[in-house]
DNA sequence: GTAAGACCTGACACCAATGTGAGGGGCAAG
DNA sequence: CTTGCCCCTCACATTGGTGTCAGGTCTTAC
């Protein structure tokens, strides 16, 4: 499978392809003139690639929990902390957006005296 | 006041001091050698600067609010309307990252299946 | 063999607030 | 007048996933 092909099956860019390559999370074999030739299990990957970046995690936690994923069993474990510290990772972004939000409703509790 | 004075008094870094005034957010007079010398309310400004970035808003915002509060009670209803488009702006972060986190749990779940 | 289209690498752009450093001038106390 | 600290401007770095362009190569169908 050539790069054109993965992005049009899996709704990922040409450009994301390479970046995701770029970061270690693929690894094509090449042609002798050196275009990218996916196996056909890539397509499985990108999707996975993809259901993590809509979770919320950033590449950094990409490259810890991929190589954890490949082979789940024996590291399930592992795998599932991981997880869960990216999940505390949002908790925690979510509590910050909420107290900006406060904050928020502190000034306009304030500005209330000044519009009747 | 000179600028190392107000970055000492609000806790700000003379870099964003200088950051701000780019953005349009202060105007200090200059000295005839360039300084930059602040009026003495420019504390209480840099002040709410400040409380507004805390709220997590952005620059951009911040140069549509601060001309309605440097005179806020004619303009007061337009404040509050602009604040409470920021306010509904968290609220769908906090739901975007909610959603994000819901699939991590999502993804965790499965893997339930293989710790066990 | 040629034309069209897919592919290659490299590199800049985006957004936002702040850090940092270079290179140079100002100011006040001794 | 010198020393030391404060200030000036300009400009690049950071973070991250993707868009996009330039200039060149490969493949495929005709």
């Amino acid at each position: 499978m050539r790069i054109g092909e993965l992005a049009a099956a899996t709704g990922v860019s040409v450009r994301s392809l390479r970046y995701y390559e770029n970061q270690g999370f693929l690894n094509p074999e090449r042609s002798a003139s050196g275009q990218r030739i996916y196996a056909p299990d890539a397509l499985q990957r990108v999707t996975l690639i993809q259901r993590l970046f809509d979770a919320g995690l950033c590449s950094k936690a990409m490259t810890d929990i991929l190589p954890l994923i490949t082979d789940p069993r024996p590291q399930a474990a592992a795998l599932q902390a991981r997880l869960m510290q990216e999940r505390e990772r949002l908790s925690n972004d979510i509590a910050k957006i909420k107290r900006n939000r406060e904050s928020l409703d502190h000034m306009i509790g304030e500005l209330r005296q000044f519009s009747t």
